[in-house]
RNA sequence: GGAGUGAUGGCCGAGUAGGUCGAAGGCGCUCGCCUGCUAAGCGAGUAUACGGUCAAAAGCCGUAUCGAGGGUUCGAAUCCCUCUCACUCCGCCA
């Protein structure tokens, strides 16, 4: 959520910087137009409560003196009437704003790249030799399916289209990756392992940005105000919310290990195959919250922190950054990594990791203050995924795949795989 | 699932015949004094949000907030209704 007050203050600005996501300049205009009826009434509310407190402390003060007070009391029931019609007209104009204030995206970062569409997202780095078959490379469900690692047809007599059942070394190494994840990025990187509930309350899907708008693209539970979680950022961000911490507390690094569920992963008709796009999977997320004025270097550092855990894992992989027209409605600045899946001869998201600035921090209302004695501020908030465990087991088996259809399991991941170094038939 | 109790400021905790209660008192915290230093002691201060004023900040003015929402009333922390949450006991359960 975008601050009302600067809109007000510099309306132009928002306009240009929306502008870049392709948000009309009239949006901006009617939101203030809003914002001001609004005002309005509020004024001319509280000057009504002003004067109905003036005069009921009145009224006391006559009933102690044992005077009449008939007459502010016929005046005040009639201030009373008015002051409950303007009430809801205040309330209708705050829901008005607060709602275009929900619907409103981020304001991209000035050092975002202008672009129309994911074509434009320039490429920033690529790591790792990408590898060469002496055979033509099979895809990662080809070579699962052959394994017997991954069990697609029984998950979906179980539950259904995009699912899987993770099998043997399969299930093995789905919790390998995970254990390897956390322990890098706690161990090394210094974050806090949190291990959080699957579902999560109506308040702190709108702290992380995904409702009101895109409700449609979680599982709902019947009948309840719970969703299940797309991603662990959701209880991650939301740890905090409502609360006040001090500066000493930051930056605070959370590394957290879920399923994610996405109910809108079925509709787009591609990936229909194996593990790339499914209605869960499991994510290694990480979380940080921080100094608005350090937010650009997290991200940085944050960043780097995912793509060490695919450079441990000698995965070939390229980092893009997302251009205006293709950054998420939550999104600052976007860092894409993409790994190198050979199968289809090019990269695919693996991880995202994104800095919100104050937008979540605002709805969520998740502050720190600098001393005991200065006002609350908003923190930054950022994360990155660290990664999507379903894709890097892709990534295994198409970059690892030999000949006879074995493949290597990654040095770092030898310990967590019981000491296998192989999978075959 | 059954029965019961409760929800007040950073924390603890007063406050029910409705009226000067944003809310006693204590603790904590901040600043100052005092002391060779620390502790103790003394004094002052110490919520948040929104609106207005201001170039802006501070300040000042106003409104709201005693779990949430609604109602009664000129006036509600105090009365009524609904909901949520927490805790205790019983049952069930990995």
């Amino acid at each position: 959520m975008l601050d009302i007050r600067s809109i007000r203050q510099e309306p132009d600005v928002f306009k240009r910087k929306l502008g870049r996501k392709g948000i009309s300049p009239t949006v901006i205009d009617d939101l203030l137009a809003a914002d001001e009826a609004w005002r309005t009434a509020l004024a001319e509310v509280e000057r009504l409560k002003a004067l109905r407190n003036a005069t009921s402390e009145a009224i006391a003060q006559k009933k102690r003196n044992k005077e009449d007070a008939s007459e502010d009391i016929a005046r005040m029931r009639e201030v009373g009437g008015q002051i409950q019609t303007l009430d809801e007209k205040v309330r209708e104009h705050d829901a008005a704003v607060r709602d275009m204030l929900l619907a409103l995206p981020n304001v991209p970062h000035d050092s975002v790249p202008a672009g129309e569409s994911e074509a434009d997202n320039p490429v920033l780095r690529t790591w790792g030799d990408i590898p060469k078959f002496q055979f033509t490379p099979r895809a990662h469900f080809e070579i699962a399916e052959e394994l017997g690692i991954v069990d697609t047809e029984r998950a979906v007599k179980i539950t259904g289209s995009r699912f899987v059942l993770y099998k043997g070394l399969g299930a093995r190494l789905e919790r390998a990756l995970a254990a390897f994840m956390l322990d890098l990025h706690v161990d090394k990187h210094g974050y806090t392992e949190m291990f959080p509930a699957f579902i999560a309350n109506e308040d702190s899907l709108v702290g992380t940005g995904n409702l009101p708008k895109f409700g449609d693209e979680m599982f709902k539970l019947e009948g309840l105000p719970y969703y299940l979680i797309p991603t662990a950022e959701v209880p991650l961000t939301n740890y905090y919310r409502d609360e006040i911490l001090s500066a000493d507390d930051l930056p605070v690094k959370f590394a957290g290990y879920s399923s994610c569920f996405r109910s809108e992963a079925g509709s787009a008709g591609k990936d229909t195959r194996g593990l790339i796009r499914l209605h869960q999977f499991q994510k290694v997320e990480l979380v940080n919250l921080c100094l608005p004025e350090h937010s650009y270097a997290v991200l940085e550092t944050l960043t780097r922190e995912c793509e060490a855990v695919l450079e441990a894992l000698e995965l070939p992989y390229r980092r893009i950054e997302i251009c205006t027209g293709d950054l998420g409605a939550k999104d600052a600045k976007k860092y894409d990594i993409e790994v190198w899946l050979p199968a289809s001869n090019t990269y695919r998201e693996i991880s995202s990791c994104t800095n919100f600035e104050d937008f979540q921090a605002r709805r969520a209302n998740l502050r720190f203050r600098r001393s005991d004695t200065s006002r609350p501020e908003f923190v930054h908030t950022l994360n990155g995924s660290g990664l999507a465990v379903g894709r890097t087991v892709a990534a295994i088996l198409e970059n690892n795949q030999e000949a006879d259809g074995s493949v290597r399991i990654p040095k770092a991941l030898v310990p967590y795989m019981g000491g296998i170094e192989r999978m075959t038939k």
